[in-house]
DNA sequence: TGTTGATTGACAGTATACTGACGATCTAGG
DNA sequence: CCTAGATCGTCAGTATACTGTCAATCAACA
């Protein structure tokens, strides 16, 4: 019996794999999203990023990195190019000199109020090849495996625990 | 009646996200996969050129990045990574100058053979958290999704047709 | 044959991601 | 007060991604 070269080797396998999957739909919904929203110079992540710190103002980076999932390397050239588009500022902590707190400004503000129909828009088209109830089940798992799997990444969200030294008490 | 200052715009609405969700499950899957494979040196995108080349040998780098359906460019410094660690090797294309044919050196066959058990834990991993039967329901729906916005994504998944000018026979 | 248009690989520029390290700073303990 | 450990922002280095451009080359056609 010659020994055989090991089992069935080829890019079908790829095709089939979650991981594969994964990264070509993520692809996918930056390509949807960057399409429906090209009037306003905003990636997902700085959109993210924004949305956050709109809904808590005063954060700091590195809890904004928790608050969104976002690794906090990356996050601070993503804070940059805001700064830089004049949609955040960052203050100094008065008790903290380590700290820059982070704010909205009114451009900030404004472009979100503006881009928001385009990214539902362009989040409900990601969905839209599906029937309805397929939409609802797959965003229905989805959530539980990102949920399930938060530890394994590298930045597990945490998304209210982080703000607990925000001055809100704790 | 006041007008109201639009839509509540929480960190909620992004947290439900599917575009969210489907970054953050990439994120999660790059992360597992790099921990199961840390012994050997090969990244999400390399392994699955590697396996394509194993398929396809001889094809040639656009063909290449339509078959697994990435950034031709970034294909470019992949490539370039593969050869340095000597798991490929590139053979200018006798007739046509412009093309650079791309095969598997024993190196590269050879620890695609040893990598592959460890991919496997790895792509399992990922869906673990979920009973068996979910695990099968979102496999299904997201290979649906995936197949149905190809277009929408920037390098489309051309699997077969791609490799009709490959002497195979049209 | 000579020109036009398409294709290939390469490159520049921008934006995420992640690893690892570093100085400045804060906190706790002695 | 002074030091050990933790935290914050930052940076260097590597790897994907995508846009746009370019020279070399090829294919098609007049």
């Amino acid at each position: 019996m010659p020994s055989k070269p090991a089992a069935p080797i080829t890019i079908d396998a790829v095709y089939a794999a979650p991981g594969y999957l994964f990264r070509r739909m993520q692809q996918i919904a930056v390509s949807i999203f960057m399409e429906e929203c090209k009037a306003f110079d905003l990636t997902p992540v700085q959109y993210a990023a924004l949305i956050a710190i709109h809904t808590h103002p005063g954060i700091d980076a590195t809890r904004l990195s928790a608050v969104i999932a976002f690794d906090r390397s990356t996050l601070g050239s993503v804070i940059e190019r805001l700064q830089a588009k004049d949609y955040i500022e960052r203050k100094p902590a008065p008790e903290d000199k380590r700290i820059k707190l982070l704010y909205l400004t009114k451009s900030g503000a404004a472009i979100l109020r503006e881009i928001i129909p385009a990214v539902e828009h362009a989040q409900a088209r990601m969905l839209e090849p599906l029937k309805p109830a397929d939409r609802k089940a797959l965003m229905g798992l989805l959530t539980q495996l990102v949920d399930l799997n938060n530890e394994a990444s590298r930045v597990p969200l945490r998304a209210e625990d982080a703000l607990e030294h925000l001055g809100k008490g704790g």
